[in-house]
DNA sequence: CTATAATGTGACCTGCTGGTCATGTGACCA
DNA sequence: TGGTCACATGACCAGCAGGTCACATTATAG
């Protein structure tokens, strides 16, 4: 965590490194992020960066907090429509959202998930964070098979894995797409694209939904025909 | 591609520079790969080295040509077995044969997706040889539409994401769980691997499968409640 | 005003990078 | 034998990295 020094700064000088910050590691991951850079994009010195942070990875594990609270917030103020949702329709609501905040904070996010996709994979200590949001889909699946939604004999991993697979592969969709239109939230909410969501997680949703005694059938007559 | 005096040199020493690189690699990824470790770990001087290539993308981009190489002659040795398949059932061959190809090379193929799942995004001669494989895969989709195996109002993009989306993440799992593994090609081979390969395409595929009347009703009925 | 503490600064350090090049070595040939 | 050619070598270069530190500036308190 950065040092008090840095939330001393006006919030003026503090967002112009952050925005400095937040461009170098969406453009060259953390890695090969360059503090030289960062410094002289935020027009400030060398020596007061490593007096507000230790190293670049404390300002980006301060932005990766920085983006779960937020996260959260928005998460709060926008409570779930309905109360009776299924697993699933839940699941649809979690991602619309995310995807909503996504295109609120598109420069974060794509700075964050640049580093934690790539690098992430390679070290142990952002494991621990991903193990974290894959604790709450094997509940969420569990629940699922609780509530006669899941068949009870799915794989809870596999289906947590698939599950993560496309909430990943979506917010990649939407952020790469969506850097290219001139307003994302407008191009986020708009039918079409809403449409790509649904069909996206429909192809998911309905093979898990599937019960095992299907899948054992199907399975008989694809593999051995 | 590597230079002639590269080709002439005996394959003992051949070798030994290509594995330094693989596991260079595999290690750090092609950006943060370093020349001076690769000229270490295979015993050469750092002038041999630029005699041989231009650069490290030079030995990069002979790797990846040696994979495709490779993978083609290993699906022509093995064409699939059945005649009259469905492209789905084509699909799961092609998944699986693959998956034993990786079995039967992890680090070099763990070297090449690694530079290309995460640095390749970012680098535009990556983005064509990706292209090139998505032709295939919506060539595939556009004949399984034409044979009445996919519905005709799918969206051949987003099927052919998807379906890329699916052969990645088998492809990383295999990789990830089969490096645990002391024999892989055994652990891919047995009837757990394979059916929860099964299992993960099956999940794909009958959502793909799936006809678009039905994800109408069925889109209906989950988003207005 | 002075004294003290907090903050700002950029020249400087070491270490590594990708890449070069003059020199060395040894096999082959006239 | 002497000459030629392909290959081998590692000292060397400029550039950039992350990080330090003695000193300058500014704010605060007495």
């Amino acid at each position: 965590m950065p040092k008090p020094t840095f939330f001393n700064l006006p919030e003026e000088k503090r967002e112009k490194i952050i925005n400095a910050a937040i461009d170098e590691f969406a453009e060259y991951g953390l890695e090969n992020a360059s503090t030289n850079r960062i410094v002289a994009n935020s027009g400030i010195a060398k020596g007061s960066f490593y007096q507000y942070f230790t190293d670049k990875q404390d300002v980006f594990l301060y932005l990766l907090a920085a983006l779960e609270q937020e996260k959260l917030e928005y998460f709060k103020e926008k409570h779930p429509p309905a109360r009776n949702m299924d697993t699933f329709q839940y699941f649809r609501w979690m991602i619309k959202t995310g995807m909503e905040f996504n295109s609120a904070y598109p420069r974060l996010v794509q700075a964050i998930s640049r580093v934690m996709f790539n690098e992430g994979l390679y070290y142990q200590n952002f494991a621990n964070i991903r193990e974290r949001s894959m604790q709450g889909l094997r509940t969420m699946i569990r629940q699922a098979i609780q509530n006669g939604e899941v068949d009870p004999s799915v794989d809870v991993d596999l289906a947590v894995m698939i599950m993560e697979t496309w909430s990943n592969v979506i917010s990649n969709y939407i952020l790469q797409e969506g850097m290219k239109q001139k307003d994302i939230m407008k191009w986020v909410r708009s039918a079409k694209t809403q449409e790509t969501i649904d069909k996206l997680l429909y192809v998911m949703e309905y093979g898990l939904r599937k019960t095992e005694s299907d899948f054992a059938k199907s399975f008989q007559e694809r593999t051995t025909p």
